[in-house]
DNA sequence: ACGCGGCATTGACACAGGTCAAGACCATCA
DNA sequence: TGATGGTCTTGACCTGTGTCAATGCCGCGT
């Protein structure tokens, strides 16, 4: 059941991107997968988690809860995301399957070994995590100083992104984004309440920004238009 | 004006912390300081940094800044902390020296080598980025869930926190908290705007959470007390 | 001693987004 | 065919925080 790593569709992407020959027949050997259903968890906060990942297909949420119930979505795993910190085996957070997830699973032992013994990987993961810092901190100044409307054409555009990195090919206009979240998921990773996701939405199809294909499915028919919504510089940062 | 490495404030808590004997000579050899003023810009986003570097002493900030002003502090820069992005020189924020700043940089060039050659500073480097990237998610909840008093309070608590750790003793009651901060960079932080920063910090001293001792400095007669009012959970998280 | 400029505080008011509540839509299953 | 439960939408109202504006505080230079 599982594919060989060189035929693995994040091959280029994730972790074992810069691997090669002998390493890749290491990860090779000792990977093993695993299948969330939407909804179901793959790790609590506080408990322990005996592996770390890449995300493989699907969709992964992590979240903090405060006592009170509020919950607010701290990272969104899509495919090729490397999830869970080498060297402290409690997870920080909750990490739920949002949609059917497949992981591509190492134990903590024999990958904190590799990491140790083999620069690539080390210096690949170091990479991603850069990258992981620089997303986590454009979504501070989304949820710090953007307007409900903004955090939703943002939400959009970054999904459009990394659907075209992971396909290599630019978002242009006319694309169809797949929601892989529900609202209340949405307005968790967006700060907002679910209300006003639904709301925005709303807005955005009623001023012709997007189109609805059922509830989760979105036509974009002017990307830079939508863009132009989310606030931010229209330049667009750095290519990917 | 250069203090040996071995005698340095950050020694034990910078990249170099685990350095010993050869490297740390290696690294003597070719660090320089540089200070800044407060208000002093660092660098701009979108330019070129010629140096990665340590915080020895002092605040610097990072932050983003949208089309039509609104700006969002997404780094605050304590001494130890890193600055700069290894393999990276274009600068993706703003860094600007909050109050009067001490750097200890390194040459880009000389610096790589050294973290491709030495799996050592690479490790830490690695651990250094994912604790800057459970700060920023902490960060996330903060802006996304919580209400402006609780902002306040959690802020101070992070404050009092770093202190502690640099001087390795746990925050207690009775302690004083240097805010190096004015209202409005503690603002840009926080997700607010400095009205409101000012009402709550007027608020929480009108409640006996805090006392102003001038206008920068506060003491916290109950420590608890005020880890309540930030809305986190009481147990507090890893200890560092 | 005075006036100036930067920071901070406080008040009055407006408004975006939260809250509460009612219903619509739709797939599943008896 | 209708009942059920999950998801989403929409409306009416409320509240926390932003906005705008006035004033206070304090260190600094002359």
């Amino acid at each position: 059941m599982q594919v060989p790593c060189a035929d693995c569709p994040i091959r280029y992407r994730a972790v074992c991107a810069t691997c090669e020959g002998g390493d890749l027949d290491r990860l090779d050997a000792t990977k093993y997968y695993r299948r969330y259903q939407a909804g179901q968890t793959v790790a609590l906060s506080g408990e322990r988690m005996e592996f770390v990942a890449s995300v493989v297909s699907g969709v992964a949420g992590l979240s903090q809860t405060m006592e009170d119930g509020r919950t607010q979505m701290v990272g969104l795993l899509l495919p090729s995301d490397f999830l869970g910190r080498p060297g402290r085996a409690v997870s920080a957070y909750d990490v739920t399957a949002l949609s059917d997830l497949l992981l591509c699973c190492f134990r903590r032992k024999p990958f904190e070994d590799l990491l140790r013994s083999n620069p690539r990987i080390s210096g690949r993961l170091l990479d991603m995590t850069l990258d992981d810092l620089d997303a986590a901190r454009e979504w501070l100044l989304l949820l710090g100083r953007k307007s409900a409307r903004e955090k939703i054409a943002s939400f959009l555009v970054i999904l459009a992104r990394r659907h075209a990195a992971l396909h290599q090919a630019p978002p242009g206009d006319g694309i169809d984004i797949e929601l892989p979240l529900t609202r209340e998921a949405m307005a968790d990773y967006l700060g907002l309440t679910l209300e006003t996701v639904s709301r925005q939405i709303s807005a955005l199809k009623r001023d012709g920004v997007i189109h609805l294909v059922g509830k989760r499915q979105v036509s974009v028919p002017d990307f830079n238009r939508l863009a132009a919504e989310s606030g931010d510089d229209s330049d667009g940062g750095l290519p990917i």
